[in-house]
DNA sequence: GACGATTTTCCTGTTT
DNA sequence: GAAACAGGAAAATCGT
């Protein structure tokens, strides 16, 4: 049965839908035909109380939705029609399937996604108190600690970050400019770049948060970094 | 409103 | 030549 569920499932949606759908265009309004709950107050109690993979069409598709709002990301960006799919084949997508479709918010949902998942948790969701959250993640104020707590989530961060020597601190940017989207979307900043973000992690070569690593794309934390060693989070 | 910290933007020059 | 780095300068943003 799983099996069914295939790329090329995927593949068929596409096709028979115009990617420029919009959201009321092909599923309507919701509200009209099933029963919704108050996802904005009982967020993390439903998008985990129920695996992704079990997820309906429309369970998929308000969560969409839900991300777009909470995390006030640009639903024009997504093409909506390539996720007229259920759970179990949002969760077969290939992750360049995922990025294809959801646009710039690719990476930035797809990490979502990965969260519940695999920890069945979401952004929403107090886990441990002790170390660096996906909460964290969403609330951390500072550039470095946005890093930081990317490079904490290695199975989520969708290869945009990548640690050379964990013991050292020494990371990694694969995807320069999918990292400055990134930042770009939680700062609410659609012009941010590689080179603009890059300028703001050099500043904190003063301040003793990163320190100077001589290869390109390479970064240390430095000795007023704290959260990233392994055993001390 | 002033202030400081941080980040963004723009820039020129250098290195890989 | 392109991408990335280095860092100055000024402006913007935000919290206090």
């Amino acid at each position: 049965m799983l099996d069914s569920v295939t790329h090329s499932t995927f593949l068929s949606n596409t096709m028979v839908c115009d990617p420029l759908m919009s959201w009321t265009e092909l599923f309507g309004t919701t509200e009209d035909v099933y029963p919704t709950c108050d996802h904005q107050t009982d967020s993390d109690s439903f998008w985990t109380s129920i695996h992704p993979e079990y997820w309906s069409k429309h369970n998929v598709c308000e969560w969409l939705q839900f991300c777009c709002d909470q995390y006030k990301l640009d639903a024009n960006c997504i093409s909506f029609s390539h996720f007229n799919i259920n759970g179990l084949q949002l969760c077969n997508m290939t992750q360049e399937e995922f990025l294809d479709a959801a646009g710039i918010c690719g990476e930035y949902l797809y990490f979502i996604l990965q969260n519940i998942r695999t920890h069945g948790i979401s952004f929403f969701t107090d886990v441990e108190e002790t170390k660096p959250t996906n909460k964290d993640y969403l609330q951390s104020s500072h550039l470095w600690e946005f890093v930081r707590d990317l490079l904490l989530s290695p199975e989520e961060n969708g290869g945009i970050l990548e640690w050379e020597d964990r013991g050292q601190g020494i990371f990694r940017v694969v995807k320069s400019e999918a990292l400055a989207k990134m930042w770009g979307q939680r700062k609410k900043n659609d012009r941010m770049t590689y080179e603009k973000l890059s300028r703001a992690l050099r500043y904190y070569y003063k301040t003793g948060i990163l320190e100077r690593v001589d290869r390109r794309l390479v970064y240390k934390f430095g000795k007023n970094a704290h959260g990233w060693q392994e055993n001390k989070i």
